[in-house]
DNA sequence: ATGGCGGCTGAGAGCCGA
């Protein structure tokens, strides 16, 4: 099982992108963030793919999310929805196989800062929910927090800069604690100050690998003991932000 | 400390990102 995640930062943009990536990396479930497109104007064949259920989550303009989920897993089309605390389009959730896989956007909070950390509190509750009915939970995207110092490389290191701000991180341990999850990419590769998903799109700082952690593949602990990776793909596409892609065992073997 | 630029809308200059 492979689930992989993208800020794609704008889908019509990056569609030929997108589409090598997947046909490249076959992941089964695919969440997208930032699509800044309502869902009917999707581009094709992207919008309708022979072996994906797709369901877009969308906007004219910001944001918007996506999940695509492989036909092979489903034989019906999953359920999808959004949750009640919704906020622009920015959480899409999808149940397959017993495993519900939520593809998020969490607001960066420079332009409603209250609003990111209501946004987070309602992720928290609705992790929590979800972990009390023992439902497994694969929460994927761009949470736009930097988990801890050693997730921002440390020419970026601001201690008052919007993702990096205490109580976001404290927020972002409460979701781990709160959902039973596991951050994957972490976990995977517990020794690396490397580990960046986003760079400022100035002075190579991609290159130079000068960047932050900011997106992410969280699992439930019974999921995340069946993961045996959790890379990200720097090279890959022009968007700010790098694709992440987590392999797991199947859970039932 | 600051920093730059692409994607989007609407058809300009401005918002947004983190």
């Amino acid at each position: 099982m492979r689930i992989a995640t993208w800020n794609v930062n704008g889908i019509r943009a990056r569609q030929a992108q997108v589409e090598e990536w997947m046909a490249r990396e076959r992941p089964d479930v695919v969440c997208l963030q930032e699509i800044k497109v309502p869902s009917a104007q999707v581009p094709l064949p992207l919008g309708a793919m022979d072996d994906y259920w797709c369901y877009w989550h969308g906007e004219r303009a910001y944001s918007g999310v996506a999940l695509h989920v492989r036909k092979a897993l489903s034989l019906q089309r999953p359920v999808c929805s959004h949750p009640g605390f919704d906020h622009e389009n920015r959480i899409a959730a999808v149940e397959v196989g017993g495993v519900t896989v939520a593809s998020v956007y969490v607001p960066n909070g420079g332009k409603d800062f209250p609003a990111k950390l209501r946004f987070l509190e309602a992720m928290v509750d609705y992790a929590a929910g979800l972990h009390a009915a023992g439902t497994a939970l694969v929460m994927c995207g761009d949470l736009n927090v930097a988990r801890s110092e050693r997730d921002v490389h440390p020419r970026e290191r601001k201690p008052a800069a919007i993702g990096q701000l205490p109580e976001e991180r404290a927020l972002f341990e409460r979701l781990l604690a709160a959902g039973g999850l596991v951050d994957v990419g972490r976990a995977q590769d517990p020794a690396n100050d490397q580990l960046f998903t986003w760079w400022a799109p100035w002075r190579n700082m991609r290159q130079r690998n000068i960047g932050w952690r900011l997106d992410y593949v969280l699992a439930s602990e019974a999921l995340a003991a069946r993961a045996v990776s959790c890379t990200v793909s720097p090279e890959v596409g022009t968007s700010d932000h790098a694709p992440v892609l987590a392999e797991f065992q199947p859970l039932s073997s």
